[in-house]
DNA sequence: TGTGGATCTTGTT
DNA sequence: AACAAGATCCACA
């Protein structure tokens, strides 16, 4: 269904916490809950599902993102993200180590319905032993959803973990296999 | 079923 | 430069 195409947020942003960044902020109701999502330039950088509570709505990006211009508006939030979901391949800033990218284009290979194990997503980037790290690297996404993380499972069968909590992946892989 | 060691990346000190 | 903590895995009891 969704391809992405990965944008690498220029260094400087990252290095300088989002200072002379200009973020447009608010918050969508999905599928799958409520979240939140951030927008520079009209392209998506943050998308994360939270529970309303302020203070976790920003965590994260005031964190990675200390400096930044911020302004809020939720309604232009929600027409950027129409827009953003009806195109056949969307954009959005990546902001990752050269590790990190790898593993979220390995991901972004699993078709919508299958799902893998980690330790096969490390053979897929041609570090197998690197099984541990590739559960840091895909929990350190920030697209949430649209970087298919929630398809990667333990190589026993189990869920394993998942940064937005375990009953939305367990949702988000009931609908993608079943259809509803 | 559970525990321990192997293994790799990252953030923190 | 060193360390601890992770969305793991495998062997072995």
């Amino acid at each position: 269904m969704h391809e992405l195409n990965f944008i690498p947020l220029p260094n400087v942003h990252i290095k300088n916490r989002g200072a002379q960044l200009d973020i447009l902020t608010g918050d969508i109701e999905t599928e799958f809950g409520l979240a939140r999502s951030a927008w520079c330039d009209d392209c998506l950088l943050f998308l994360g599902f939270y529970d309303g509570d302020e203070v976790s709505g920003w965590f994260d990006l005031k964190k990675r993102f200390t400096h930044a211009n911020w302004s809020i508006s939720n309604d232009r939030v929600v027409e950027l993200y129409r827009q953003f979901c009806h195109q056949p391949k969307p954009s959005a800033w990546i902001i990752g180590t050269e590790f990190q990218m790898e593993v979220w284009q390995a991901i972004c290979q699993i078709p919508e319905g299958n799902t893998v194990s980690y330790s096969q997503l490390a053979v897929n980037i041609k570090k197998p032993k690197a099984v541990r790290a590739i559960g840091s690297a895909l929990g350190a996404n920030n697209i949430a959803y649209w970087v298919p993380c929630h398809r990667a499972v333990r190589s026993d069968g189990s869920l394993g973990g998942y940064r937005w909590g375990l009953s939305l992946k367990a949702k988000m892989l009931s609908v993608e296999a079943t259809g509803l």
